[in-house]
DNA sequence: ACCTGAACACCGTTCAAGT
DNA sequence: ACCTGAACACCGTTCAAGT
């Protein structure tokens, strides 16, 4: 055995090395930047060489997709309110969207159904917690899911749509000058909430969801319930 | 003038031609099977004709989009409760990408902004006929707009999935027996629902949590808001 | 067992050339 | 003005050949 016998050689390949290359390279060039030549070339490596660890683009982009998740769902919230841990484990998943937006994509499109399924435990448990019964509990523990993957989807294509230089100001500043253009006559919403838009904070306006989603459920289970 | 003058060449290629041919195209092979190459080949030409009509194939998509969701959201309930022209908007949406998976995708990726420009005027609309003052209004249509893109990336993802010979039942009965299988000691929640998983009706649970989300807007600003 | 890189079968898109 | 189709610049993926 030689010298260097026991060192592990830091250049040699693995299934870890290229999905972390791959967030990497996902995070700073975006959905489209991530091409197998282009991560060879990182690795130093032909692109066949990843075909020996990984399938194919899809099983990489899901075994992406749970790296990250599963740190943002890390913080199991066992002595927390129900209101609280739904809250936490939704924001864990806003704030791993924000921080990678392909993620978003991945998630919304049910490209790890392992990962889709993790929040929807996580979600649901919190539900089966407030009380609900089960008769209840599949569409509202569903209701959430869904929202958190609509704002996943949606920060995705943001982050798609637009040049990477561009800010979130921006943008907003933009989209509410396009509202603000449009006939109030034929779009009388759109024109009242322009300015709205321009001033709101993307986390505090999805945590007003979830929260608008948690009071329909103890509402439709409470005392007030229609 | 010749005899033929006045007709129409039912061949001349268009805009208007190019875009349905895309929609059935998109329809009976899903997205991946359109191509310039088999759209040009179906309408007889060369692909690079095409390219004299629409810019690119993004633009295509979003065309297709928009002409799917015009007839979708014909419907403009002018008589109807709040709370019912904000169901029948949703389920005219629902009901559009449940014909036209692809639509989902499209819609939930942001591909026509255009589009869900539309469909976030018709939701927020009704939410301030619903009387939601101006502070919250746009929190509660936000909500529902999410909560549409949602579930419309879900279908698309759902669609894209499987092969297209696979019947929706046998999609669920096959999630339902992962759900079964897994471990009820890390995945209580999953393993209580497995059950209604399988049985549920799609468009029934969408309107459900229209219904929650509705109702979480009423509570928040009726009588029994916290 | 693992890596190499040329090659295959596609794409979207362009553009000189036609009519 | 509109259409043609070969060509360009890419992809993901495969596979004989190496070590």
């Amino acid at each position: 055995m030689s010298r260097w016998g026991m060192a592990a050689r830091t250049d040699a390949l693995s299934r870890e090395r290229i999905v972390s290359a791959a967030i990497a390279m996902l995070d700073d060039t975006g959905e489209t930047g991530l091409t197998f030549r282009a991560l060879a070339a990182r690795l130093t490596t032909g692109p066949g060489a990843l075909y020996w660890h990984v399938a194919n683009k899809g099983e990489l982009l899901a075994a992406a997709t749970d790296a990250v998740l599963a740190g943002a769902l890390a913080a199991d919230a066992t002595e927390q309110t129900p209101q609280h841990a739904i809250r936490t484990a939704a924001v864990g998943v806003f704030d791993a969207i924000t921080a990678h937006p392909w993620v978003g994509a991945q998630l919304s499109g049910l490209a790890s159904p392992s990962a889709v399924r993790e929040v929807f435990e996580r979600l649901g448990r919190q539900v089966q917690a407030l009380g609900v019964p089960p008769s209840a509990l599949f569409h509202a523990a569903s209701a959430l899911l869904n929202y958190v993957l609509g704002v996943a989807a949606q920060h995705a294509a943001n982050a798609r749509a637009v040049e990477p230089g561009t800010t979130r100001p921006a943008i907003l500043e933009a989209e509410s000058a396009a509202w603000t253009g449009l006939d109030p006559a034929a779009y009388p919403f759109l024109h009242t909430v322009a300015g709205e838009l321009r001033e709101h904070d993307d986390r505090e306006q999805f945590l007003a969801g979830i929260d608008l989603i948690l009071t329909g459920i103890t509402a439709q289970n409470g005392p007030c319930a229609s």
